[in-house]
DNA sequence: TATGAATGAGTGTTCATTCAT
DNA sequence: AATGAATGAACACTCATTCAT
């Protein structure tokens, strides 16, 4: 790790988090220890702590990663005048690389260390309630348009979607191709679709 | 704990299971000590020993239940005859009855160790594969009655609800209301099935 | 260490708080660390909190044991119809006796340790609040006999004792001799009761 | 910190030892790291060590400081011709500023430290020895004016005054009140002088 | 002269598991 | 069948000290 360069920090704290994000993808947060992350970016464990306060905190900054990256991605898929079935296609691979992007299980372990943790909990909810709202605000929109019916509860079906999407991690954690549930995410987005028309 | 009583070992056993599945709805896997079982039915930690090879094995277990029990909810929802729309709204309640009699994040539980255990993957990759069969298997008796078209992939469906379940136990033990998920459920699932007709 | 023995339990907690003197007294509380502690009675750094939540209840149960030890002592030392010089000539070796039984430097260590520890403090204020009243009152009695001036302040010249006997302890602990020590006692002693007659 | 300053060197080193006496004062010796010092002068920790081999050398340093200025107070209290009386009243707001100026439980860190350090065991018996023989002397010069008796172990009582003195320390770090040491230190002194008579 | 990033040897504490009784 | 004392390998976190710049 060279020292006098721009952004030093923040690009050191950038590998930390990338490596951490690669030890809880293998063994999960609970599983990996601090020592893992710094042998894997060859420093010392004591490194670590001059820019993570703690283990919990570089959870935390993954999560808040998560949201950040998941909220833009929302966003761009939401553009105006663009189909629904097409928005659906897409959303499903701009969800995987998202997800891949930072590691299947990190929903996983969020929720899992949730109860113990109020920091994450509040990540939580508010990344919930966030994607939430976007999308029932999109799905609102298509009642004008008729695409959606307009007696369809959107605020239940977003949440539906949402829960659809961390199930799918659940799955992709456990093993499964992505072909597999590529497949089965685009059958039942089409469906849900299909049902609300 | 009486000793010479007919299927005293299959009760013990039971009242260790019992007691695991309590404390892991508490604290979680992870942070449950094999103490605070051992505790909880006024046993010594040793004995726990004597009915389970180990903390995991206590894990295991608790998941065998919870595939077999899903499997006979499964069988008994799907009594022919019985309206898609109905199945539907009994479908969660059901559901929401055996999570809550293990304990809901079991699941969680589950997904989490699954990358440090074969046999959790083992046992996941079952309950996943038999629940997604017979979901399938009733889909497709539905498309003979019409109530379904025949252009539906009903493999792909089947996995969509097995993992919007799942999604919901994380919603769940992230501490949304019953209620709020029931009615997502209901709306969404109502969704799907408007959508393959 | 055996196991089925009367009072084992007693017997354990005991053998380890003497083995935690024995290293406090070496290396000072902060020093010694909980493996030192353990390594001196042969077992492992585990055992230790079989009988003790944390180091610091260590040194807190030590404190205790002192208390009560310098309690009696100072009960025994004051009977009654002793004459002023005689009890003054036993105290010194009835202190030193009790402080080298446990170890110099326990009040320097639980002084150390006060402005961290609310029970230390507890502890210590006990400790300093019963032994000035035992004095004071004994102190009292001799106005009645006129050994004492009736104008002395009591109170303050039982702090004076107490203080004296702990910067004595910090004198032990810094190396000095028993006799020096011992002949500084007596005649300081000496002066304070004949400066009161 | 300018740099071309005459005595810069000897400036530095005590805006370093301020910093260190007030950390040390607040936390104790243990409990202060070289960070906690540095940031309190807003100087990198890097810079402590081209001033101070290491923290212990801060603190005998600090040692070093008080042992002098004790000496001089001492030295300036026993101006000839001045009666014992007013000297003992004087005495203790002179001690009393004096461990105030550097801080209440310096001598304690260093009893504390005392079994560590060859270093502050030497200088820790010659501020004893220093004071002692200084007093002494000064109790000497009595005897020839008869406000001291002839017979009277002059050393021995020096001596305690000094254990007097420290066991004050040890009072004042527990949190005892100045009023209330200070006439416990009072009535004692007095005591001990009128004895001597 | 000064920085501050980095180190690495510790520390107290936890807990699944074992085993003599 | 059951106990519970004991183990020992971990683990998160700390901090005095170093050194390239």
């Amino acid at each position: 790790m060279p020292k006098v360069i721009p952004d030093y920090k923040e690009r050191a704290r950038n590998s930390i988090l990338d490596a951490a994000a690669a030890e809880f993808s293998e063994k999960g947060y609970r599983k990996t220890t601090m020592d893992d992350i710094a042998r894997r970016i060859g420093v010392s464990k004591g490194a670590l702590y001059l820019y993570f306060d703690s283990k919990e905190v570089l959870l935390v900054s993954l999560g808040e990663r998560l949201v950040s990256t998941i909220s833009n991605e929302v966003e761009s898929l939401f553009e105006e005048g663009v189909q629904l079935e097409r928005i659906s296609k897409n959303a499903f691979d701009s969800i995987y690389r998202m997800i891949q992007s930072w590691y299947p299980s990190l929903v996983l372990d969020l929720a899992y260390e949730a109860p113990n943790s109020a920091k994450i909990r509040r990540l939580m909810r508010k990344y919930t309630d966030e994607t939430a709202t976007r999308l029932m605000g999109f799905l609102e929109e298509r009642k004008k348009t008729g695409e959606i019916r307009r007696d369809v509860d959107t605020k239940a079906v977003a949440y539906g979607f949402i829960t659809l999407q961390r199930g799918y991690t659940i799955f992709l954690s456990l093993g499964a191709s992505k072909s597999q549930v590529k497949q089965s995410w685009e059958e039942t987005a089409r469906a849900i679709l299909a049902g609300m028309r």
